[in-house]
DNA sequence: AGTTATTGTGAGAACTTTGTGATAGATTTC
DNA sequence: GAAATCTATCACAAAGTTCTCACAATAACT
């Protein structure tokens, strides 16, 4: 029976939603708030999904999400107040993996709850054995020969990319909107550095990562 | 100028996204529901983008987006409520190359649509398989007898050019319109220097450049 | 064969693009 | 809140590309 923590301060909502949760066969948990949400993960690691309300006295669902997200990739979706709707792309960036928002049906609720467990069931641990690496995408660990090298978060992503799209030139333009996002500015330089801090982490290895001058990098399979 | 497609039954939307993109230099077309959208692209081919609400009356935009793809991998966007039950993921297994929760904002819109576009140009790149070689088109690489061997961005233009338009000669200044731009002025004989290295690239293959006395190039297929 | 027009070719200057180390500012960690 | 780490940008070095020119080679024509 997966198990759902569900943080929201309005009593109205928490009886109803564990309610629902219940009859759909899902373990529930409830607390009020963000503080409340972090201090029980804190000591339970076997929670399967977290429902945060964004609005919430103490930490906010924002803060927990952003704090989760910094050492665990457990499934998280955002509760929010048709009122702040703008918020949305914020919540997804934060790393919420869907975002739901108030009021909502049971069905809708499940649906999305189910939805996005089955998502993550796959891009958990989702590792890379490279003809001759490892890539731990999760810890950010590489393996080759035997030795472990940690990789910095934009490292991660790059590297990331280039696994998932081989052998397919992108610009530094194309790169920039796919690893630092669609709505970064800036200097498309800033890839080179970090292809070069890339490649050095990945030794002789680095060697794959191809410059298509004039047209940008690739990863060659 | 992109040709956008953008079926949407809400008048309000249609209007205003049409005004958002007019602004960013696209050519857009609006219809009203799925059905429409079909029967405008089975006559029209010059389409590089379909924006498709999810919800409409007859046909929807995820039976819209499932149809297209059996046929096509023109690039699409779905757009979807907040409040909708129906979810990213579902759109995105349809086939879809993005997602677009409303409201959003016209920035948002613009640059997802730029990011698509560009992202399907990559992917629906072709390669050639020329009687004796390859010619791996996006990464610039020729391969003749297993040998892997990469061209500048002018050799790989210009060999494209040749691929494309086998067996028909065309003038030097045919060549610098077409491969270096209508806006090029410089030395007609710059062709035959990029001919030379062409040629000398594709080994036993560069005798297909043939030259035609007086008149200029071509490629004998 | 001699003359002329056209193309092939090698060298290199001018230019463009990429690699790299330093550095300052952000961010995270302790 | 200090220290460590990470990120973005810059400036300059290094590498690669493009274009032009001069001359050699070739073809066409008389």
């Amino acid at each position: 029976m997966p198990k759902i923590l569900y943080a929201e301060d309005q009593e109205r909502y928490r009886k109803l939603v564990k309610v629902f949760l219940e009859t759909a066969k899902f373990d529930v948990i409830t607390v009020e708030d963000g503080e409340k949400a972090l201090e029980y993960l804190s000591h339970n690691n076997d929670v399967d999904l977290i429902l945060l309300d964004i609005m919430m006295p103490n930490i906010d669902g924002k803060d927990v999400c952003k704090y989760l997200r910094k050492t665990s990739d457990i499934p998280i979706i955002m509760l929010t107040a048709l009122a702040d709707s703008s918020n949305e792309v914020d919540g997804l960036n934060l790393g919420a993996d869907d975002y739901i928002s108030k009021p909502f049906s049971r069905d809708t609720l499940i649906a999305r709850i189910n939805c996005v467990i089955r998502r993550c069931e796959n891009k958990r641990s989702k590792n890379y054995h490279v003809n001759g690496f490892e890539f731990f995408k999760n810890k950010g660990v590489l393996r080759i020969e035997g030795k472990e090298i940690s990789l910095t978060p934009k490292e991660i992503l790059l590297l990331e990319f280039f696994l998932n799209n081989k052998d397919c030139v992108f610009s530094r333009n194309q790169i920039l909107d796919s690893v630092w996002g669609f709505d970064y500015y800036g200097n498309p330089r800033t890839v080179d550095t970090h292809v070069k801090s890339l490649r050095s982490r990945l030794g002789e290895f680095g060697q794959r990562i191809k410059t298509a001058r004039g047209r940008g990098y690739y990863y060659q399979s």
